[in-house]
RNA sequence: GACCCUAUCAUCUAACGGUUAGGAUACGGCCCUCUCAAGGCCGGUACACGGGUUCAAAUCCCGUUAGGGUCGCCA
């Protein structure tokens, strides 16, 4: 590829003197740690792809997007998925992110072949996968772009930094630490002595080779050719307290580690050609590159990108605590990702998920979807229509173990009688019910039939007491909890007889005057004795997991 | 401000020079029906704008506009 030019550069060697006293420590030598990460054996075309977050609070729901697509693609073309834990800002990290970030991706059934176990030890041989941990090892890639004068320390303080820009911006310059803009570039050998030498503190920074006018051309996978400027600014690879930024430890790492696609975010688009560059500095084939679009939400007419801070949603505990199944969050991000995800679905109802074929070319390349709650609870409404009732009942019970303990108790204790409430219209296929699509809506559903509803006569106006009782009284009397749906219908339509009520719908809606009401009047009045609702699923079923004594106790109006 | 990305129904999107611009969700109507949720059938709604190129443009090119992103010792 065309930035390849970019080797050709001659710069003066860093003297040994500043280089001892920059890497005072003893530091094992660039082949050392090249010796330890061997290229991956994997056949043709396997890919090596990577989740790299970093553990500073909140699992984010992009975080998972990005780690679904990243996953199938490498699993699907028979390589290796990891995770390295990016967690060299300090400043930002908090307790407890990187277990919840490991947890996360289990729970979503999202299998690492490398990274961290469950238990927060390492796994695989291209570790260690937190940054944190590998400070020598950038310190030796660092220390070999000094030496050979393609880094150089930088004294300048936040405040002369702040200043800089602040002048750029005023002059109507673009801000930054490039060209004559790059102050300690050019110090000389004696400068950087006597400053070191004093303990000022100091950040090494990148010799950018570039020039901002000239364009380079990189492939992506998604977008395809992406014409950039080359990268003149200076930026900073390590930090004063030693520990790399993001864009040198990207390099460092995903060659090491053998990655072979980098899938990320496109905020980091205008960053690539300086990555590109930094591989070539340090003598490496960049790897290929996938960037994705981030999800977005409308506020306040104007999209933007999911915020953690901003929007409950964009953190993945938000729909844990609404009880979404996890399975839902999966294949809507999925259909996201790649909307012919349905199409694949309805094709292969009864596959997992994970078994639809992913393709970076049909990705989509847009500028970002919006997350739509309503096309999640559609899809939804499919996956649990899908589960069987035992599988309703588990789900619902783990949600509500973690967040709503009473009725986890209740769940537990009756046990056979919830799988028989979560089973009325289930496993009929397309017909099956679809208005449960995430647990915290499950009590409601099972709720009327453990608390004997009050009974509220306003909601079947304009009946009169009289007959609403005589129809309630003649259903309990001949009611039998034996009956299937045929004998059941047909004894309500015996009770609409007796009572003056149309069986014959036709018939009660060319003469509505003739009759009291309808049939459907009849199951109204038996259905808010029953339930305390006007609506409700299949009354004959709740009626039978009720039983005889119950239903006529609630039928005594 | 500079640079980059993106632009098809309300939403997610298909189309890769020739389609009555397709699907899904949402919405409306009808059917089914013990209510609701479903299910079935039907329907309305889109190529941001302006120029080119071409016999032919949603598709290719240029510009405009709009949205998003980046320009940190954050990732």
């Amino acid at each position: 590829m065309l930035y390849f030019s970019l080797t050709e550069r001659k710069e003066k060697n860093m003297t040994p003197e500043i280089l001892d006293l920059l890497f005072p420590n003893k530091l094992p030598s660039v082949d050392e740690i090249l010796a330890k990460y061997p290229p991956r054996q994997l056949p043709e075309g396997a890919r090596v792809m990577r989740v790299a977050p970093s553990p500073t609070g909140k699992m984010h729901v992009g975080t998972l997007y990005q780690a679904l697509l990243a996953e199938r693609a490498a699993h699907q073309s028979g390589g290796v998925f990891y995770l390295r834990l990016e967690d060299t800002d300090q400043k930002r990290e908090l307790a407890g992110a990187a277990e919840l970030i490991i947890s996360s991706l289990a729970r979503y059934g999202i299998k690492l072949d490398e990274g961290i176990d469950a238990n927060g030890n390492d796994k695989g041989n291209y570790g260690p996968y937190t940054q944190s941990q590998r400070k020598e090892i950038y310190q030796v890639f660092a220390k070999s772009l000094a030496e050979k004068g393609l880094a150089y320390p930088c004294f300048c303080s936040a405040e002369d930094i702040e200043m800089r820009r602040k002048i750029q911006t005023k002059q109507g310059l673009r801000p930054g630490y490039y060209g004559s803009h790059a102050k300690c570039r050019n110090l000389t050998d004696d400068e950087v002595l006597s400053n070191l030498k004093a303990g000022k503190p100091w950040v090494l920074r990148f010799k950018a080779p570039g020039k901002y006018e000239n364009q380079i051309v990189v492939k992506d996978l998604m977008k395809g050719n992406l014409s950039l400027p080359e990268n003149d600014m200076d930026i900073v690879i390590l930090k004063s307290d030693g520990l790399p930024t993001y864009h040198f430890a990207h390099a460092v790492d995903d060659h090491l580690m053998g990655t072979t696609v980098v899938s990320r975010g496109d905020e980091w688009l205008s960053s690539l050609p300086l990555h590109i560059q930094l591989f070539v500095a340090l003598g490496w084939k960049p790897p290929k590159y996938a960037h994705l679009a981030p999800i977005q939400k409308i506020d306040d007419g104007n999209r933007r990108k999911l915020s953690k801070r901003l929007d409950p949603e964009a953190s993945i505990t938000y729909f844990w605590e609404h009880g979404y199944p996890e399975e839902a969050q999966v294949e809507y991000l999925l259909n996201l990702l790649n909307a012919s995800f349905e199409d694949w679905r309805r094709a292969n109802p009864t596959l997992p998920a994970f078994d639809f074929p992913m393709n970076f070319s049909k990705i989509s390349n847009t500028a970002g979807a919006l997350f739509d709650f309503v096309k999640l609870h559609s899809i939804a409404r499919e996956v649990v229509a899908r589960m069987s009732a035992e599988q309703v009942y588990e789900a619902t019970l783990k949600w509500a173990k973690e967040y709503k303990t009473e009725y986890a108790t209740l769940l537990e204790s009756n046990r056979e009688k919830c799988i028989a409430i979560f089973n009325i219209e289930r496993g009929i296929g397309a017909k099956s019910r679809k208005d449960l699509f995430k647990w915290e809506d499950a009590e409601h559903e099972t709720e009327f039939f453990f608390n004997r509803p009050t009974y509220d006569e306003s909601l079947l106006a304009p009946m009169t007491h009289e007959d609403i009782q005589k129809v309630a009284a003649d259903f309990a009397t001949i009611y039998d909890s034996a009956d299937d749906n045929q004998a059941w219908f047909a004894k309500v339509k015996q009770v609409a007889e007796q009572n003056g009520f149309a069986t014959d719908m036709k018939a009660y809606k060319a003469d509505p005057s003739g009759f009291k009401g309808s049939v459907a009047d009849v199951a109204k009045i038996l259905r808010v004795a029953i339930t305390g609702r006007t609506q409700s699923p299949d009354l004959c079923s709740i009626m039978k997991i009720l039983g005889k004594e119950e239903v006529a106790e609630r039928l005594k109006i």
